[in-house]
DNA sequence: GTTTATTTTGCAGGTTTTTGCGTATCTTAA
DNA sequence: TTAAGATACGCAAAAACCTGCAAAATAAAC
């Protein structure tokens, strides 16, 4: 993303240059106008503080977003979001550089994403277009989208298409939200398709971790995705001296 | 760019020196004029309210803006919202029931996005996850995205997986922005990427229809993407009075 | 060509705008 | 809870601005 620095602007220009800035990317940052337009943070304050009493963005800490535009990631509350933080945070650290990645969708991949360094070089498949608008924004990374049918109420790519797509190709590390963990069923769903696109991400992949978060341990749901011996990593919240976690050592490696 | 310095200018002279240098660059500094034309700020200011009350140049803080260049910002906000809300509107009443629908990214797309009725029973592909993901909220819609790389700047889908798995596809209908439109040279874009998508998109279309914004219109970029004869419709805010439109009448069926 | 009237110009002084920097306060993420 | 980052506020310097005025330039009249 290389925009022209400007030089030697009247306030008038800066303003309608942080309003084209806004239609281009629906946001703007203060620190980066700043640099841009070579003036102080201050003055892109007063800027957009303006702007934003003529109605032309929506201020917002850090900068500033379009007013016709939200983003879709912005409004979504994430439950146990804490939690899921710390699983993304642990999931984050098997990534290492130059890896071809496959994520799933669900509120602990999109905290896995937003919490992606800046910096990292990876290719990262995806059936979830919100992890994916949300990595686009990573100058390193290089994100391909699954094909496929978007599932209204999961907001991730699903059906035969998906799993036909995932057939094809082959990455280092998948990781998977799951709906039940069981020492005795293994890895459980409720819906078939989403089983089905699982069971192909699986497949073509080498490693799969599974995230989870500690309440869902010890459900199960009536579908199964896979057993334990077909993955290789679990992460949830817990910690490791939960006894909650102590099953679960004898069949996976529990992070 | 080095300006040839004036000496003993009559008032005359020197407002049309002002104007003339407004063409030229889109604005002038007050302080750039003094030197230039020799003469005292003080003057220069003078000259440029003058010029200001004849309604020949916008004064701003610091020197004066063109009046007549609406900056490719400026307002374009407001003022293009409602142009695309209109072009939107027109697209959406060329799908009827049942159809396949194919469409592109871009704020026009996801206007139109935005304004498909809850009730409209269709199969929508895209290359936009924005898109996709405001489709998703329609209850009748089945909402497929097209696989491939991810675009940081345009936030579409595109690449050699796309240009593949849309060659797969047979579509109705293919709703496509446009960069540039030019009478001679058809649709043209900048981006080489873009290109393949798009000849890709029209290629897998029984018909496809061009959206633009009229300013857009009599502009040529470097990449031809089509020219007339393969394109079905053209979509514009503009009044179908219009003499920018009425060029093109003979080439394409205008809306 | 000279004189007079008009316009234009530069300057001095005071006012306003804009901007950047410190400082203190607030937000956000970990 | 803490620390880093973002923000608000006040201030001061610089730049731009305006007003009035007298000198200079131009135009008009004689």
């Amino acid at each position: 993303m290389k925009e022209i620095p400007a030089s030697g602007m009247l306030k008038k220009e800066r303003h309608a240059y942080i309003i084209n800035q806004i239609n281009l990317h629906n946001k703007v940052l203060s620190s980066d106008l700043s640099l841009l337009l070579k003036v102080s943070e201050d003055t892109v304050r007063r800027d957009l503080n303006e702007l934003s009493e003529k109605g032309k963005l929506l201020k917002v800490h850090g900068g500033a977003l379009s007013k016709s535009f939200h983003f879709p990631y912005e409004q979504i509350d994430i439950y146990a979001q804490e939690s899921k933080r710390e699983i993304a945070k642990k999931a984050i650290s098997l990534i290492s550089e130059g890896m071809i990645v496959l994520t799933g969708g669900g509120t602990t991949m999109l905290e896995m994403a937003r919490l992606i360094p800046d910096n990292l070089k990876a290719t990262i498949f995806t059936i979830s277009p919100l992890v994916a608008l949300e990595l686009a924004e990573r100058e390193f990374l290089t994100v391909i989208l699954v094909g496929g049918q978007l599932n209204k109420n999961s907001q991730v790519i699903m059906g035969s298409k998906t799993v036909r797509e995932l057939s094809e190709i082959r990455v280092d590390l998948c990781f998977l939200g799951a709906n039940g963990i069981d020492i005795n069923e293994g890895i459980t769903d409720s819906d078939w398709e989403v089983v089905q696109v699982k069971k192909a991400m699986i497949k073509s992949a080498a490693r799969t971790v599974i995230m989870c978060i500690g309440e869902k341990l010890n459900s199960a749901q009536k579908m199964k995705v896979c057993s334990f011996n077909e993955i290789d990593f679990l992460i949830t919240d817990l910690k490791s001296s939960n006894h909650k976690v102590q099953e679960y050592r004898g069949q996976v490696k529990v992070l």
